[in-house]
RNA sequence: GCCGCUAUGGCGGAAUUGGUAGACGCGCUGGAUUCAAAAUCCAGUUCCUUCGGGAGUGUGGGUUCGAUUCCCACUGGCGGUACCA
């Protein structure tokens, strides 16, 4: 048997597959554990050495749950409907089914180049009809919902259509688009199609006007984290706000539960906080207002009426229903011309500025506290979609209302008084109150419960409870997605597509543009005139299929429902759940309100999706750039040339083929981007250095690839390079490079292939390991991982001797050598249970080093060895499993047992401080007494060096740990 | 601005409830082997040093016999979020 990477992984990916080795059975006795991974959107790049740090993690977890005697679903799919590939087919004309299908297939091929041990008969692809008709299903579910919050669930519509007939809104606390009261004798005269509306306001999923993320580039509505900066996320293109008639999901209903279920789950402080900060909850009232000379009411929410007293106007938003009636007519030119100017603000140009604007309807509202008449302003810093709307500004105690009153010479009341405390801004909740009646001299919590139920007293608003989370806009004007599962009708009402006929598959088409923001399928008028119904034109979001899949691998080929109730009962939930940190907050929460909605159904019996979540780092790689002067030479020609990084402007510079010159740099020269491929990595005085080889140069005007393709068109831009020489004599240049994301785009994107082909899967399975926490985002860089290498070729040859055979012994082992596997055992144990992968490669490393030195080639202790590293080297260690005369695969066989007893010492060695200063060790029996530690400390010849001519205040013994003599 | 994470040799990183800081690996230095190189093996490698020792975990303070670990204040880096009333 030959230590050939190649030839193990070959082998024995071929042996697995055959085999179905990690094939998954949902009958068992055995305990259940699932370990999931987020599945990717599989691009057109193929994978890079990012994506499989959270892919090793998680199968080196599953493999362990697997040996420790559990049934272990380890499955693995695609989320495969996407803006990319529509945008790739609107390119190129290619079908976006055609181009998913091939990058699916490179997926996985390069997944199982890994060696992971994932059950591909349980893979989900979003697009595939057998998965998205469950998509639709559960929308379709969704659909037919709505959320009664006095049972605190979801409950059928028919109970709900019951509900109004027996007694119209009277008694019904549910969730609502907008406020709605109607008697039983009302709701029983209505049409159908108006009693579809009234509905239509309760249903979880729901149609209505919204304002939306429009991006005109793409087309369509984007989501909320779709969009950074005031930009789309994908292309980067500009997003404006315009209202759209879309549908939506009412995750507003779920908010609540949605906060409280974080508490019962294991994920990171900091991911908690994020979604947190996501949902927003914060606790005041809803005041209303009276409107000198209008019968309406101004509602506005504060979280401070306490500081009522010093409300000197009031602020609506631009978008706010009551604009146009309130402003009166010798202001009508003034606040037409600032919605004007509103309307004409991008999303970016709000955020980017962040000035003071605003205008004056004309209208005054009346304090229900003194009467006071105070001037309503509108204003962009008042968002239409918060609140009601509308606040009541307080300028002593806010920023934003104090810079507005300010700028438009507005009265400031001071109603708190901070001097207590000192450094306290005007977000803290603290201070006494002043100016302001029956509150004055109360602490501000006190006074805000104070002024909220002298409000619910006169009948002047309530208590309440506002969430920033926005119902989710579930509609997208785009062909590559799950149609919606609506049709509507001749009165235009909109029905469930019954389940029977499901999936609604999208229609052929070759044209995939949107136009005006009219969804592609509008123009398959065949595909939409369904018998005397027209079908819906709107398809789901990309978090349509991935809300959900996790249920689906349960059993995946159900075709009578999303998943079975035997299954789901086995499996529950997920035990552990790994991904990119950047679906921390929208997968995460969108997932875990499908699942909440699915648990109101009785369809999963547990509360949250995912028990525990683990966010892999980030790899980023170097971006490097080659640097273009100008060479001057002698005869006053300028050249374009290559040069180093480090060649300072002025420099004298020979260039063969041009001649003599110094360089310049001016406006035309710069840094060009340098695919990865072709830079070598050195290092020089200990500092990292990128440079440009020849030879490479030479590659990259032969190879035919994408990489050297650009870079040719790149080399073409300088005339001759300016060429070093390293200490072999061989001609570089000196790059500059700076660490970034990797990315197909900055040509820095390293694939997995290439390293598995030279040092073998195992060998890149726990060289990623090695590289740190597998939470933390670190840099890719090669050097290192020929040490994981030459550790994986020692730890085989304690195994194989020369000739290529087996020369395992079956002597009797010592009690050293047993020390060294079972301190392994349980440091590996431990840790993958704490999910820390880089120590234990470092604990195979040292216990290789030590067994090496005992010259141990004892089955007795390498056959338990080759179990113990079977999750991170599952290729190596099954060729060496079998070698040892196993029979079946070694990674069903059992997990090693920790044995105490073979830790047990004789003696300790305990480090002799003084003063807290470690200065010798000394070994004393396990069984000696703070006492004899003392002594026989004291009588030490070392110790009493450093006691001399000094007294002893103190002696700290820490028996098993230390001793700390305290001189003076 | 707010929230979260983070900071340890030339580099990636390790260090149990506060108890020998720098495990393991890379790199580097020296040696063995070799015609030579690669590979492999052995030894050394935090810094300073007058070779006695001294300093040291982003900075400044504190608690403690003892602090990388706990507390307070600050600084840098990364991620999220953004006029949220």
């Amino acid at each position: 048997m030959k230590f050939d990477v190649q030839h193990l992984d070959q082998k024995w990916q071929a042996y697995w597959k055959e085999h179905k080795t990690y094939r998954t059975l949902n009958q068992t006795d055995k305990p259940k554990y699932y370990v999931l991974d987020m599945f990717p959107y599989p691009s057109g790049s193929g994978l890079h050495v990012g994506h499989p740090l959270g892919y090793i993690g998680s199968d080196i977890v599953a493999r362990y749950w697997r040996q420790a005697g559990y049934n272990v679903l380890h499955p693995m799919g695609f989320d495969a409907f996407g803006l990319p590939a529509e945008q790739y087919a609107i390119d190129t004309g290619v079908h976006p089914s055609e181009s998913t299908a091939v990058n699916t297939a490179r997926y996985r091929e390069q997944m199982e180049r890994l060696g992971l041990s994932f059950d591909w008969d349980r893979s989900v692809n979003t697009s595939d009809p057998n998965y998205f008709k469950w998509t639709q299903w559960i929308i379709g579910e969704v659909f037919d919902h709505w959320y009664d919050r006095t049972a605190d669930k979801a409950r059928p519509i028919a109970e709900l259509v019951e509900h109004l007939e027996r007694q119209g809104t009277d008694g019904l606390d549910a969730a609502q688009t907008e406020p709605l009261s109607l008697t039983a004798a009302e709701f029983a005269e209505m049409g159908e199609k108006q009693r579809s509306d009234v509905l239509m306001n309760y249903r979880l999923a729901f149609r209505s006007v919204s304002y939306v993320n429009w991006c005109e580039a793409l087309g369509t509505v984007l989501a909320n984290d779709e969009v950074k900066d005031g930009r789309s996320e994908r292309g980067n293109h500009p997003v404006e706000q315009r209202p759209m008639l879309q549908w939506s999901l009412r995750i507003t209903a779920y908010a609540e539960r949605l906060l409280a279920g974080l508490d019962e789950v294991d994920y990171s402080e900091g991911l908690k906080a994020q979604q947190l900060n996501w949902i927003g909850k914060s606790t005041g009232a809803l005041v209303h207002f009276d409107i000198k000379g209008h019968d309406g009411k101004l509602d506005i929410f504060t979280t401070r009426p306490d500081t009522i007293y010093g409300t000197t106007f009031m602020v609506i938003a631009p978008e706010h229903d009551l604009v146009h009636t309130l402003t009166t007519e010798d202001q009508r030119t003034i606040i037409d011309e600032y919605l004007d100017y509103v309307g004409r603000r991008s999303e970016l140009d709000r955020m980017s500025e962040n000035r003071v604007t605003g205008a004056f309807t004309g209208a005054y509202a009346i304090n229900p506290f003194n009467k006071a008449e105070v001037p309503i302003y509108i204003a962009e810093y008042v968002l239409k979609d918060y609140g009601t709307g509308a606040i009541m500004a307080v300028p002593s105690d806010d920023d934003r209302d104090k810079r507005f009153a300010q700028k438009f010479g507005i009265d400031i009341v001071d109603v708190v008084d901070k001097t207590d405390y000192p450094g306290a801004t005007l977000k803290d909740k603290v201070g006494r109150i002043i100016n302001s009646d029956f509150m004055n001299g109360m602490e501000v919590p006190e006074a805000i419960d104070a002024a909220t139920e002298r409000i619910e007293a006169m009948g002047r608003g309530e208590r309440q409870i506002n969430y920033r989370i926005r119902d989710l806009v579930f509609s997208r004007q785009r062909y590559w997605g799950e149609p919606w599962p609506i049709e509507y009708d001749e009165q235009d009402i909109p029905h469930r597509v019954p389940t029977a006929d499901l999936p609604v598959e999208l229609p052929e088409m070759d044209d995939f543009r949107a136009v005006n923001g009219a969804s592609p399928l509008e123009r398959a008028t065949d595909w939409i005139q369904h018998g005397d119904r027209r079908r819906e034109t709107d398809t789901m979001p990309a978090t349509a299929g991935s809300n959900w899949y996790y249920l689906r691998y349960m059993d995946p080929n159900n075709d009578g429902a999303f998943v079975g109730t035997d299954a789901v009962d086995y499996w529950q939930d997920v035990d552990l759940y790994v991904g990119g940190a950047e679906h921390a907050v929208s997968h995460i929460l969108y997932s875990r309100l499908i699942h909440k909605f699915l648990y109101d159904l009785g369809k999963v019996p547990t509360r949250e999706p995912y028990k525990k979540l683990l966010n892999q780092g980030m790899i980023g790689g170097p971006i490097s750039y080659i640097h273009l002067g100008i060479l001057l030479t002698d005869d006053g020609q300028r050249h374009p040339v290559w040069v180093s990084s480090d060649t300072a402007e002025g420099s004298p510079l020979e260039v063969p083929g041009i001649g003599k010159g110094h360089l310049v740099l001016d406006e035309s020269t710069g840094r060009r981007l340098t695919p990865l491929r072709f830079v070598t990595e050195t290092s020089v005085n200990n500092e990292s250095s990128f440079r440009l080889y020849h030879t490479d140069v030479e590659e990259a005007q032969r190879l035919d690839h994408q990489d050297a393709a650009y870079f040719r068109t790149i080399l073409q831009q300088g005339a001759a390079f300016a060429w070093s020489l390293d200490k072999e004599g061989r001609q570089y240049l000196e790059l500059s490079a700076e660490q970034g994301k990797m990315s197909k785009r900055k040509y820095n994107a390293v694939n997995p292939d290439d390293i598995c082909n030279r040092y073998g899967a195992d060998c890149f399975r726990m060289y990623e390991m090695f590289l740190g926490p597998i939470d933390q985002a670190k840099p890719w860089s090669v050097s290192g991982i020929d040490g994981v290498y030459r550790f994986l070729r020692r730890f085989w040859n304690m195994f194989v001797g020369d000739g290529d055979r087996l020369r395992v012994s079956d002597d009797e082992p010592s009690r050293e050598e047993l020390k060294v596997l079972h301190t392994l055992i349980k440091k590996v144990t431990e840790d993958i249970e704490k999910l820390s992968f880089n120590t234990c490669v470092s604990a195979f490393m040292v216990a290789s080093n030590d067994l090496i030195k005992l010259k141990c080639n004892k089955r007795a202790v390498l056959e338990p060895m080759v179990r113990l590293i079977a999750p991170f080297a599952p290729h190596l260690s099954e060729e060496l499993y079998r070698a040892l005369g196993g029979t079946e695969s070694v990674h069903y066989a059992a997990w090693p047992e920790f044995e105490e007893r073979h830790l047990v010492e004789d003696s300790i060695t305990y480090p002799i401080a003084f003063n807290g200063k470690t200065r010798l060790t000394l070994d004393f029996p396990v069984e000696a007494s703070r006492q004899d530690i003392e002594a026989s400390a004291r009588a030490d010849a070392q110790v009493q060096v450093y006691l001399e001519g000094k007294a002893v205040r103190k002696v700290i013994v820490v028996p098993k740990r230390m001793v700390n003599f305290v001189v003076g």
